[in-house]
DNA sequence: TGGATGACATATTTTATAAATCGTCATAGA
DNA sequence: TCTATGACGATTTATAAAATATGTCATCCA
């Protein structure tokens, strides 16, 4: 659901082969990406690893951009998924809350750490606003206001306009889940600023 | 008292006179910065504009890395002036803290579109952790902390562990202040983010 | 005819080279 | 003696040329 409508080529209307093909293309992106870095690889790189010709590639994809973007899709997508999986979870909203900060600064930090080359794309998506980036910060912020209203609904947090709060929420997270600031702050117990943060917000949500 | 001992040369005991002519460096060095940049601007540029020559300013400062920290700490001394001056100031707390936010925002939002210059200065200061960020993050959260106990003590907010709620409140503050993020979200409104997070967070202040 | 390709024009990146800057020091003037 | 300077090596930065990458198109094959 997440990253398969970015704007492909859509030559060939939208059989199945061109569906596969298209994953191909982008799990060899990915591949490459991983191992030698989003902007050292070329598209004739990927199309020599499939097999086909560069050109080949453009029927697929309208630029390397529409690539790139893909790919920065399913990283961001899998941080989205794991948020709304909590979101939609039957724990307490207070628990949801707590478990979106932490997966979220944790899904980052081991990002930056373990896989520094997908870490440095999706550090470039923001400074450059790809367009993947404003629709992930879309999905969080619902997750959030889903929670949210969760958590209205049953009494436990206090009736904030619901948008509003997942915004500042979320604005919150970036203190420890901005690639560019975790960066900055790797010897900064980023963990530990995630739970306080948590409790933190926590606290605000309460009713009067 | 904010930007003086940042390290200087001291080859010359602090005579008054040297320390005259530091401050001749430091301010024909910021005039430079702002019209060509910190990096366009050579030292011999400063010596020549001052009628010295390049060594000399050697003489004074280590460093161009020196010059560049002394200028940086002038523009987040001011910045951190401002917040004391609110900090200490006769408000109610909850007011004080609605005024750091909105002070500290509008700041970064001025520096950022009227002296472009500065801005990516202080932007390139946090990505390299210069030694001013360090210690203005310690002044910011320190006249945070002022506040947050003033009012633990008046009793309008709640007897939380002081450092780490100027920490939170800090790190909640990052959203609409940080260089980096302020450019990357211009079109945003953030005065309004940051308002609604100082109301935001001074629920999360009140007392139980 | 639908799908793939080699060849090509333009834009970008790499590389090799020249120029300039940073910072040190021995030396000169007050 | 204290302050300032010109000259100099090491390192950075600007520049121009070569190489590579991107994206398009007419052509070719099933």
């Amino acid at each position: 659901m997440s990253a398969s409508d970015t704007s492909a080529a859509r030559a060939s209307s939208d059989t199945p082969r061109s569906e596969a093909t298209r994953g191909a293309i982008v799990a060899t992106a990915e591949r490459l990406f991983r191992s030698m870095g989003y902007q050292k690889t070329a598209v004739a790189d990927i199309a020599r690893a499939l097999g086909m010709s560069p050109a080949n590639v453009y029927r697929f994809f309208p630029s390397k951009a529409a690539i790139n973007e893909a790919i920065a899709a399913r990283i961001v997508g899998a941080l989205g998924d794991r948020a709304w999986a909590i979101a939609r979870s039957v724990a307490p909203a207070a628990d949801r809350i707590r478990g979106i900060f932490r997966v979220l600064q944790r899904s980052t930090m081991e990002l930056a750490f373990r896989e520094e080359r997908m870490h440095g794309m999706i550090a470039a998506a923001m400074d450059e606003h790809w367009g993947v980036i404003k629709e992930h910060v879309r999905t969080i912020e619902t997750a959030l206001r889903h929670v949210v209203m969760d958590g209205q609904a049953d009494g436990s947090f206090a009736r904030m306009d619901p948008d509003a709060t997942a915004r500042l929420l979320h604005a919150t997270m970036i203190s420890f889940c901005h690639p560019t600031l975790v960066q900055q702050c790797m010897d900064d117990d980023l963990p530990a600023l995630a739970e306080a943060m948590a409790e933190f917000c926590l606290r605000a949500l309460r009713p009067a």
